[in-house]
DNA sequence: GTGATTTTTGTAAACGCTTGCAATATCATC
DNA sequence: GATGATATTGCAAGCGTTTACAAAAATCAC
């Protein structure tokens, strides 16, 4: 009744009666190799070599209830922002020969739920979020699960278990502070729709508002901001009545479109528009002029949180469970500064959450 | 010595008892609800709910020897053309209660072996890689483990087993072909340094040599090409001395960065040069002007590859193996048509090969 | 040599589920 | 009612590892 026949894969026990040892010493030879005398380690290779064993490792996991895996939830793939902390996360973990499980959620909180019950039943390692999880029946789900639980890309004010990001809100007021600065006041945001994107916004807002300038429009979308809606929303909010003199986008997709679209409404940038973007995309650089942009680094977030697992996995009690990786205003000739250079947010953090200043795992 | 603890999940022995029934009922009541009875059914649910059980997949695995679950090897995630194929594959799994597990092998070939012997140990009911495997001992230890692999975005000559893709070759040739008719001449290449991008190339200029067309300047880069790539090649590429008047590029990437290079410098685009890209990603359409390019629809290679995958799960011999599913010629402004619309090559695929037409998977 | 250590190896009991087979309950028919 | 068929349920033998514990072998200190 196989869905295919596969029977006749070698197993520890044929390995073990070739060599000529039990079943024990081959699977020393895998996971304490250094247990095994150098002749009996040579036999077992040979054996192992020709049979082309490989460990089946849910027999493994089942025996020892590890699983060496760990499980990733992300909204989406395609032209994420989250890939280059997937990226992160599994090179890291490749090196402890972990692998990655991949469930993608979409936006739809139902379906959330079925891949975190799916992805439960592999008994994962660890299990790594983007953002924080709104649910309450899922979190104590998780919390009673003892898996342990990494939520990205945000810093939760009350989190399930550790935590790798960087608070929106304060990047918000980074760019609001730094926006006072050039001194436009005219601005035209270009904003997804997602709880993220709406926390930058609130700490922009704030600082306008703390400057008594006027309240930015807002073009506002629903998932990820594309290179169409940075367009679009120029195209239909700048024009002879109304005219910005910046827009702030809440990717560098739409940062992009928006100054292709500027320009061919023949307005320069940054003389007459600046624009600033979020995400330092590979190509923000390569752009003309560059773009200004906050940088984040995906790829540390996920490389921080694979090392929080690994040392989880090894038994050692991680004592900061909240890293703020930060992040980075780079100013680039898209919006010129009225200080030279870039200016850098240090990751602060935590004391503010956990009554003392945070480091990042010694990594 | 467990690394942290969690025994104390519930067991299918524990919700047995608790409800009152065998395990082999609870085990039916997931797996074969149909064979319940309605209030055993009931009373297992209940139950369930209560201990908030998750079937351990592991050992469900173990028993079964069907895992559920397909690895995906690709080369790295970051900005990567193959995310929709990731996202087609994980969404129609998903469907049928199926999981992903991911494999970055990165470029290198020794990274690439260890990462499939890793997912070997996992037992996955289906292996999906990205291109023809070249190693010859890799091919034999995958034909041998007798998992179902599907080779996807490439049409290889001798497929380890099931295919999804294209040719690349053809693409080269149709793009070829629509060059000759448009009429330029001096054309520059900008081209990534990997073997698909190196067929369609090919393709490209057996047409040109066919047509007497003088050879393309080449601008060649490793991995992907990106949009730097694209504004670096027509930064050195074209000057006084040499104007090309059609910009070939490996990826839509590279096309819109040579789009906007060509751009600073002022030429007009289409009119002093024509640009073609190779993707169709989502923000080509939206460039100024279009770009026209090569549509490959990665999101339905990964569907149907599930859709392979699932079949052979069921047991279903699948008697189409290859599956090419084409490509279209976008021809948009950026790259305007003598004759007007879209011309479009139809999947045909591999009559070639297996010496009979072809068709899709019917799903 | 001897006894004490330290290394190396083996034995066998889990790990949590699936499933062939057998047993029992239910139902339609005559 | 009895009978045969069918719908439900239970029993128990695996599935391929890991690992505590014990045994055997090698090494060491005198």
């Amino acid at each position: 009744m196989r869905a295919f026949h596969r029977s006749k894969d070698p197993t520890i026990d044929s390995v073990a009666a070739a060599a000529g040892v039990s079943t024990a010493t081959v699977s020393r030879f895998f996971n304490e190799p250094a247990m095994l005398s150098a002749d009996t380690a040579a036999r077992v290779r040979k054996v192992v070599d020709a049979m082309a064993y490989v460990p089946n490792r849910l027999a493994g996991a089942l025996a020892s209830s590890r699983t060496r895996v760990v499980a990733t939830v992300i909204p989406t793939l395609s032209n994420s922002i989250f890939a280059s902390t997937v990226q992160g996360l599994s090179d890291s973990l490749a090196l402890h020969g972990f692998g990655v499980v991949l469930a993608l959620s979409g936006v739809n909180d139902e379906h959330f739920k079925r891949q975190l019950m799916s992805i439960m039943g592999h008994r994962p390692d660890g299990i790594i979020l983007t953002g924080a999880v709104p649910d309450p029946a899922i979190r104590a789900r998780l919390e009673v699960s003892g898996i342990p639980t990494i939520e990205t890309w945000d810093l939760p004010a009350d989190p399930i278990d550790m935590v790798v990001g960087f608070s929106h809100e304060a990047v918000g007021r980074a760019v609001g502070r730094y926006v006072v600065k050039t001194g436009r006041r005219r601005i035209l945001i270009v904003s997804a729709g997602g709880p993220r994107a709406l926390a930058r916004r609130a700490g922009f807002a704030k600082v306008l508002r703390n400057n008594g300038i006027p309240l930015p429009t807002v073009a506002s979308f629903p998932g990820p901001t594309t290179y169409g809606h940075g367009r679009l929303a120029v195209a239909e909010h700048v024009n002879a009545t109304t005219r910005p003199n910046l827009v702030l986008c809440s990717s560098d997709w739409a940062a992009h479109g928006a100054m292709d679209e500027l320009r061919r409404k023949r307005l320069r940038i940054p003389e007459d528009v600046a624009v600033i973007g979020f995400g330092d995309l590979d190509f923000a650089a390569e752009l003309d002029p560059a773009l200004t942009t906050v940088k984040i680094d995906g790829n540390a977030i996920g490389a921080h949180a694979a090392s929080l697992l690994m040392k989880r996995a090894q038994g050692e009690r991680v004592r900061e469970k909240i890293v703020d990786v930060g992040f980075e205003l780079v100013v680039r000739a898209s919006s010129p500064p009225d200080l030279a250079g870039t200016m850098t947010a240090r990751p602060r953090g935590s004391a503010k959450i956990r009554g003392r200043p945070i480091r990042g795992p010694d990594s």
